[in-house]
DNA sequence: GAGTGGTCTAGACCACAGA
DNA sequence: CTGTGGTCTAGACCACTCA
């Protein structure tokens, strides 16, 4: 009941109105659901902006509607817009200013790069990666990839190996799988550095969050050879499934990384 | 200015009023520090509350009084003790439960064990540690250990050298160093395998948060000789730092950890 | 000076837990 | 039934940005 008012209404704007109407339809909830199919307002309106930032009805970097005018769009109060601003900005999908405005985080700048990079130099360095692709190639899924990324028996993907550098020392080499149906063409664009830009202007798919399983290995002779160490060498192996914003696995990672002059930073709260 | 308000006046409990004291307050305060200076009163109340806790004024597990109450004895609004609360909750320091009250997070509970701990097994096991140590000394700082603690040059520390079991399966040797003035005894006690817990009750040292550094090194005939693998096997090495509630440095880890069959969790948002 | 987000208040009602 | 935290509103003022 909730949930069709606020889907039924779209156009009039209004999610609907607080205290009597929302008393009884709270209830109503209630007696669909048991005493657990309740949903806060704010709740709704964070579904509403997260729909509209999933369909890049806004772009990255484009800055949002003021509070007050997307509380009278929305029907609520201001406090409300501003609950589920906060929480999409906690999510890291919106970036507040005070004085200026509230803009779609513009994950290509550059603080923003290190949000899915853990890697960082032992010494002084900026730790700015660099990347360069040594294979792509487009197959049937393995095993692997359908589990990482809940795919069908038949499904396709597209495979990019590349070796990165950090301060422009070579460190990384990994292996990247998506779904071919999911990104059709990148197998024949220029790939630029940072991956997940292009994922969210080219195929409006925003990485919102990624699993990482750590391991260390002994380096295998393929690895060993791209980054010129012997082989045997131990080396930290990455394993890293990305979640969109429909909660959607839609990126695989596997990286192979020397911790010579680099090291991994996990902090811990 | 504000400061001196706040804290001249603890016994009367009032934070300082709102609106035109505020005001007045607030440019004394910018004249003072340029425009800089504002530190706002839900951030005061967090300080206050963060220092009965780091204090031990309320126990672990303890109930606080209601917000109203609180509200009340700072003389601020119920809304900025909530703010204040639910920030306190965002850093793992309260438990707020809905119908019975807000307490003192307890991180002695099954939970809150895997707050600091990211190995994990790669299957289905709970991933429960054991602990067991194999040696304990006092001795003088070396220079890591100062580094890493912001001790002095005569400063002493006590090292603890421990294995570890996840899931009964023996993977981790550590060394654990904490400077021996701010825990006294501690190489006399019975060591409990979450050492978190002991510093919180026995010492009033609240981690707050920590700093792990990982990298992929070949095992030491030592740490080989502990974990009963061949030398040389690749390990995961975690170089860990963790701070306190007054973010002083109070304790060194180094853990050298096998990944046959465990893994480091790390989850990026 | 106008507009934005940030803070603070006061008061209402809701969901939940427990006596 | 009472008390707690959770949600929502309405309105005020503050700090910041920019034209």
């Amino acid at each position: 009941m909730l949930d069709t008012t606020f889907d039924a209404l779209p156009t009039d704007g209004a999610l609907r109105r607080h205290a009597m109407e929302r008393s009884g339809e709270g209830q109503a909830g209630s007696r669909r659901t048991g005493t657990v199919g309740f949903r806060p307002l704010y709740r709704q309106v964070y579904d509403t902006l997260l729909k509209r930032l999933a369909d890049a009805v806004w772009q990255p970097g484009q800055i949002l509607p003021s509070e007050g005018q997307l509380a009278a769009e929305l029907g609520v109060s201001q406090g409300t817009v501003r609950k589920a601003l906060d929480a999409l900005t906690a999510d890291s999908l919106l970036v507040r200013r005070q004085g200026r405005g509230t803009f779609v985080a513009d994950h290509d700048d550059k603080q923003s790069v290190f949000r899915f990079l853990k890697l960082r130099p032992d010494g002084d360095g900026t730790g700015m990666p660099t990347s360069r692709v040594t294979g792509i190639a487009e197959a049937a899924a393995s095993a692997d990839e359908r589990g990482r990324l809940d795919l069908v028996r038949s499904a396709r993907v597209v495979r990019i190996e590349r070796v990165r550098a950090v301060d422009a020392k070579l460190c990384v080499v990994e292996t990247i799988s998506v779904a071919a149906g999911l990104f059709p063409g990148i197998a024949q664009i220029e790939l630029p550095n940072t991956l997940y830009s292009l994922y969210a202007t080219r195929y409006g798919i925003t990485i919102a969050t990624a699993n990482e399983r750590l391991k260390a290995v002994a380096l295998g002779p393929r690895e060993a050879e791209l980054l010129q160490v012997p082989a045997g060498t131990p080396a930290l192996e990455i394993d890293r499934v990305a979640i969109d914003l429909e909660e959607r696995p839609v990126e695989w990672r596997l990286s192979t990384c020397l911790t010579q002059d680099i090291h991994y930073l996990s902090v811990l709260r």
